[in-house]
DNA sequence: ACAGTTTGCATGACACGTCAAACAAAGGAA
DNA sequence: TTCCTTTGTTTGACGTGTCATGCAAACTGT
């Protein structure tokens, strides 16, 4: 017995292929220009965000994963790149031995200074600067739904 | 003489940071029903929907890449590693020595017809369902905003 | 016909992210 | 204490996507 599939309507297929075309092209974009402008790479400018914006002078890299949405893994691994290029420090954890700290340096203080306005002015000029006010609130609403829904199967 | 930069307000930041969220979650999500279920990836998916889904027995690589908006390069190696797992078939191409044909396999079939449904019905739980007929029309109207300002670019 | 350019694709190096496995330190129960 | 489990992190293998490069076939102008 086989089930009946249910394929999208031209109204769905319009809202999901929308998206995916503009995930890939915004992705694209952004990602050239703060790469371009800046040397970083957007899993970059979020660790520098975090290490820069708040004020903590280390943070340890299990609170990051969690405050990032990250995994261990995928933060392990990108701290690793990151350190490499001197963009960031690492520290062993004073409280637990097993844990490692993250500080940012110098450099990474200056290229995420650097980089900041210029992401901002690209996430403004393609994003915010092409919608209405109701836009923006339709996308706040839509995602959060989105989200919501996706959180609550993790649980 | 160092320009303003205008931040982010709330209701942009609520919008931007949900769209980066939702996009996280939703990919890791369909992602993962699709590779659990069918052992596809999402491009998988789509290479193999449009070699099933259009009446052509063989297509080259160049079409493929304008229809699927893929780079060449990227291409190339995703046929490259679909051969090798027996989804689909390479052959020369008849009217241009230069040129690469690909052909979906039995196999790769197989594996399509297997996953549609599944896939169809993800997107269908955690997007479709998720949102009323406003909220798709204004993901719609948002995608297509964004989507065209961004091709006009590349002109 | 021939030289120069363009086109179609392959390849290698690399960055990114996932999973699974490994490991030491921490914590808890006997 | 001793044992066992949990936690924090690292590591390796792999799939994926980008860029730069290479190369042969196709095209173009003379």
């Amino acid at each position: 017995m086989v089930e009946q599939v249910r394929w999208l309507d031209d109204a769905e297929q319009a809202a999901w292929t929308g998206y995916r075309q503009m995930k890939r092209l915004l992705d694209a974009r952004l990602a050239a220009e703060l790469t371009a402008g800046f040397g970083l790479s957007e899993p970059d400018y979020d660790v520098l965000s975090l290490l820069n914006d708040t004020d903590a002078t280390r943070w340890c890299l299990k609170d990051m994963a969690v405050r990032l949405h990250w995994s261990p893994s995928r933060l392990s691994h990108h701290i690793a790149r990151m350190a490499t290029r001197g963009l960031l420090d690492r520290l062993p954890c004073e409280t637990d031995a097993r844990g490692t700290d993250v500080a940012i340096s110098a450099a990474g203080r200056r290229a995420i200074e650097l980089a900041a306005p210029g992401h901002v002015d690209s996430v403004r000029r393609h994003v915010i600067d092409q919608l209405t006010a109701t836009d923006l609130a339709d996308l706040a609403r839509i995602t959060r739904k989105i989200t919501a829904h996706l959180r609550s199967l993790d649980t």
